[in-house]
RNA sequence: GGCCUGUUAGUCAAGUGGUUAAGACGUCGCCCUCUCACGGCGAAGACAGGGGUUCGACUCCCCUACGGGUCACCA
């Protein structure tokens, strides 16, 4: 009686009944064993790699069950919202191949589980609230900031547990004649759950991904509504998980500490539990301590980090993959041209303990990824990162697109591909000398060699050269003018007395890679000239051999 | 400090009482080879420490150490 009377004086304005609330939102009729998961990010404008990993589970436990993936924004905290902070979500998560079936779209709602801003659901969650406060389930609070400051030191001067608890909970019990007071004064005030658990009661819990866990029970009478009316983070996920009909939560393990106070308000509000899939953090060596990655410090913390760099989509989600479930590099070994799709993704592969992010792994994940493209397919995604950061490029890419082509084949296709591209960022290099207008030399020819050997040679070729020749017709040529300037045609024999020469065919090779290339290390030389053409590679060697 | 949680090589990891303790990245060496890359072969490198339980412990239990997380009207 008394109870009802503080939900009136408290929310007199929510006149829907939970019941209300319930009818707008029927059971999800799915196919057995279809999970229903959901990404639930704060809309700060950043995203984070942890976000991804989560996200790519919550995905693929969706899409690989038959169920549903949705967007929920929790934007509970005006002072995190940033004014682009959905877009950014969306679009960041999109280039990441990561698309939602349902929840907030740009410029609103797609889905009939909405509205999935929570910024948008105050009268839910009040409705929610006051019939927590009609059950004896809730209380208002008034302490202010200070009050509560002052708690705080005691507990820690008298090495106490900090909260709202016990003794400490000095609104707990309240008689509604000083709210009446406080409320008629104007005051503010938030709501509190009233915590029955104590401390010393354990018991278990069964997380999909860390197993069973020990939990201790929470006796801290959280907050659940701010003092604007506006639910903190453990109600509103209560509500919303419930109403929208999530099967699975996917969430840091972070949130493992606060899971008891959860549980208390599934059970409090009448709700059937979600199962709950902790994940494990994404961590860092700095100064030889692990620590979770942050946004301040290490930029390859954001999402953005990696198609800036040039990572190609795939070959992030493919990584990710690898740190997700164990088993998956040993399916991608097996599998290496199958769709991400067919694997068969399960909480069971998750690591339980944090891992390193490594970037060496990821950069050999992507060569790998690269190399089985085609050169069209790299040629356009190349091009897609270029427009972006580097618009110079682009226009040298799109100038000739046959020819940008025919460079990105070499030695690409087959059984042994070529496999030295891991970023967009460093197609230009690995191309620049195919145009004269990027050719810029970047290695000389030792100073061990003669000068006058090197001219020799160089005007041999040019002499000999023929631009019709076979490759084997192409290399006898290159042997025999090595042999007519004293250099073994032969490796074998010149590695037998490397003295009696003046250095190998190797080494004259090395001349017209550096003529031609401007660098020491190249793709296959015969191929490299075929593309250049005649003009460039006699132009070249002429250039370099005065 | 309380509570939760973790600890297999530099990194990611397989492993569930009996294994020569997988594999991948990285490192190094050799081979292939006109260079690089690819590919092939090989090497070094690990069960945090101590007690139990057991015929037998990386696997189970306890303690210690170390790591991570969390203790807001933030999510």
């Amino acid at each position: 009686m008394n109870n009802e009377l503080l939900a009136e004086l408290l929310y007199p304005n929510i006149k829907t009944l939970p019941a209300d609330i319930e009818a707008r939102y029927p059971k999800r009729v799915l196919p057995e064993g279809a999970k229903v998961t959901r990404f639930a990010p704060s809309p700060t404008g950043f995203l984070h790699i942890g976000n991804l990993y989560g996200a790519f589970t919550d995905e693929r436990l969706a899409h690989t069950t038959g169920g549903i993936f949705y967007l929920r924004i929790e934007d509970t905290d005006a002072k995190r919202t940033v004014p682009n902070g959905i877009a950014i979500i969306i679009e960041t998560l999109a280039k990441l191949g990561v698309i939602f079936d349902e929840g907030a779209v740009i410029d609103g709602d797609n889905g009939a589980y909405g509205p999935y801003r929570q910024s948008e659901r105050a009268e839910i969650y009040q409705t929610f609230a006051k019939q927590l406060i009609r059950e004896g389930k809730a209380y208002p609070c008034f302490c202010t900031e200070e009050e509560l400051e002052a708690i705080r030191e005691k507990q820690e001067s008298e090495k106490l547990n900090p909260g709202y608890y016990g003794e400490f909970a000095i609104w707990r019990d309240a008689p509604i004649e000083k709210i009446q007071e406080k409320l008629d004064n104007g005051e503010a005030f938030v709501l509190r759950f009233r915590s029955e658990g104590n401390i010393n009661n354990k018991l278990k819990f069964g997380d999909e991904i860390k197993g069973t866990i020990d939990v201790t029970e929470n006796d801290i009478d959280h907050v659940i509504l701010k003092s604007d009316g506006i639910p903190t983070y453990h109600f509103a996920h209560a509500v919303d998980d419930h109403l929208m009909g999530t099967t699975h939560v996917v969430r840091d393990e972070s949130w493992l500490s606060t899971l008891p106070f959860h549980i208390q308000l599934f059970k409090a509000l009448g709700f059937k539990m979600p199962k709950y899939c902790h994940t494990a953090q994404v961590l860092k060596l700095d100064n030889g301590n692990k620590r979770k990655i942050s946004k301040r410090k290490d930029p390859e913390a954001a999402l953005t980090y990696y198609h800036s760099q040039g990572y190609p989509v795939a070959a992030v989600r493919e990584y990710l993959m690898t740190l997700l479930n164990s088993n998956f590099e040993e399916w991608r070994l097996a599998n290496p041209n199958a769709p991400i799709e067919d694997f068969k993704f399960t909480t069971k592969k998750m690591s339980v303990s944090g891992s390193l992010f490594d970037l060496d792994k990821l950069n050999d994940v992507s060569k790998n990824v690269i190399s089985r493209m085609t050169a069209e397919e790299v040629y356009d995604l190349t091009l897609a990162w270029a427009k972006e950061n580097d618009p110079e490029f682009a226009s040298v890419l799109e100038a000739d697109k046959e020819y940008a082509v025919r460079i990105l084949s070499i030695g690409r296709g087959g059984k042994k591909p070529r496999k030295d591209i891991a970023l967009w960022s460093e197609v230009k290099n690995y191309m620049s000398f195919f145009y004269n207008g990027l050719f810029a030399p970047v290695d000389a020819v030792p100073k061990t060699f003669e000068k006058s050997d090197v001219s020799a040679i160089l005007n041999a070729f040019a002499a000999a050269y023929d631009e019709n020749d076979a490759q084997d017709v192409w290399f006898s040529k290159i042997k025999e003018i090595a042999s007519a300037n004293g250099f073994c045609p032969d490796m074998k024999l010149y590695k037998a007395d490397p003295s009696a020469f003046k250095g190998s065919v190797a080494d004259v090779s090395m001349f017209l890679r550096v003529a031609v290339t401007g660098r020491m290390n190249s793709p296959d030389l015969y191929e490299v000239m075929q593309i250049l053409g005649r003009e460039t590679v006699l132009a070249r060697i002429k250039a370099f051999a005065s």
